[in-house]
DNA sequence: TCTGGGGTCCTAGGACCC
DNA sequence: TCTGGGGTCCTAGGACCC
């Protein structure tokens, strides 16, 4: 999908139609933090563009519409989207909320080729939500992810099975999915330029600049890629984290987020129906090094006080002392697994029990009244940046 | 210049098991 | 007195993607 949440706003909202929108962390008149998550084509004209400190964005385009992302209403239209992809597909691997793959192998007796069920698609959805997608259409995952990326928006591009090393020679290594910065840096220092400069290079050298990595990547370059598209990939970690709006030494501070923090993954997992076994704590200091703990418990868990328990205790192994300040917190929940499968308690326990009870009742009150409607007292005598109200 | 928040995957060392 | 090889799990860090 095309610039999806900015495009998804403005869909919702027609004054915006035809502007630059920043979809991202609140400018706070150019002094805010955080980054541009997504912004419309309007905006791209000034130079912003995704992963923008929003300070830049801000001085780019003071008079652009700025607007928080809403997740939710996003993650609603992508089902839209998707439930589109089911109709010429079964086999849908989704690999994020706004992109996917389609092997369209067993769909083409009934539906036609490839190209005129791309077409179909793009249309579909243009038709059904307002919004636009570019495809790329390609014998393999690797050749259509890039193959889609280059002509958006609304882009259509198809790469014949015998045009596929003509098609990825000439492309920078930038394109390469999986070469980011640092890869690319060590790419680059090599004098590789171009992905055909990647695909000439020996296995030896391939495996001397990146390692196992590298051998791959040199396959990737040359258009190999035998990867099937698998639909159903199982979720394998939910977390939350945030950073402060102001870097803070407060304990009291630091206790209410992570209290905030581990109810938000706890009602995540129990609104899913998993239970974890590991916890990790993620923290980054003012120098915005980042550092992790993690612990794994005997018994998965999906309460909020177990988890708060073991986020303390986590944060607690990180050694602070107070003195420097901290920019980020996170917890997140992995080893996950399904609540009828996880082992039942071997004992009753009063206080679990009612721990238990607590979190049903807290979780029942949230379906019912919305997400803000019940905070933990800590949680709002706290201070928390988001300023919750009762 | 200033670096979000949600994830996945990989590497590497150490503990532990047979 | 000198200690292999194969495997799994855990922890910490880091690259990368959208």
């Amino acid at each position: 999908m095309d610039a999806f949440f900015a495009s998804v706003e403005q869909l919702d909202h027609p004054q915006w139609r035809a502007l630059p929108l920043v979809v991202g962390a609140d400018p706070k008149s150019g002094a805010g933090r955080g980054v541009v998550a997504a912004c419309s084509y309007e905006a791209r004209k000034f130079g912003i563009h995704s992963a923008m400190p929003i300070s830049q964005a801000w001085k780019r385009c003071p008079d652009a519409i700025f607007v928080k992302p809403n997740m939710g209403r996003y993650a609603e239209v992508s089902a839209e989207v998707f439930e589109i992809f089911g109709r010429f597909t079964d086999l849908v691997e989704g690999i994020s909320i706004d992109e996917a793959f389609l092997d369209v192998t067993g769909s083409i007796a009934l539906l036609g080729d490839a190209v005129t069920i791309a077409r179909e698609i793009k249309s579909t959805i243009r038709g059904e939500t307002g919004l636009v997608a570019s495809v790329g259409v390609a014998s393999n995952k690797f050749v259509a992810k890039i193959a889609s990326d280059l002509d958006k928006p609304d882009g259509l591009v198809v790469v014949e099975p015998d045009e596929v090393r003509a098609f990825l020679n000439p492309l920078p290594i930038t394109r390469l999915w999986g070469v980011g910065e640092k890869s690319g840096a060590k790419l680059l220092s090599r004098g590789l330029r171009t992905i055909g400069d990647v695909a000439a290079i020996s296995d030896i050298m391939a495996r001397s600049i990146l390692g196992d990595q590298g051998l791959k990547l040199v396959s990737l370059a040359r258009g190999e890629d035998e990867r099937a598209v698998l639909p159903h990939s199982a979720v394998k970690s939910i977390g939350n984290e945030e950073t402060f709006s102001r870097d803070v030494n407060e304990l009291e501070k630091i206790k209410a987020t992570l209290l905030y923090l581990s109810d938000k993954v706890a009602a995540r997992l129990r609104k899913k129906g998993f239970e974890a076994a590991t916890m990790t704590l993620k923290f980054r200091n003012e120098d915005f090094k980042t550092i992790t703990r993690s612990a794994t418990l005997e018994a998965a868990t999906d309460l909020t006080d177990d988890i708060y328990a073991m986020a303390l205790e986590l944060f607690s192994r990180t050694g602070w002392n107070g003195r420097v300040k901290i920019r980020l917190l996170g917890v997140t929940a992995s080893k996950l697994v399904r609540k009828t499968d996880s082992q039942p308690t071997l004992f009753v326990d009063e206080a679990r029990l009612k721990q238990v009870r607590t979190d049903e009742t807290v979780d029942a009150i949230r379906a019912r009244f919305g997400a803000g409607a019940l905070k933990r007292g800590a949680v709002v005598g706290g201070s928390n940046k988001k300023g919750y109200t009762k």
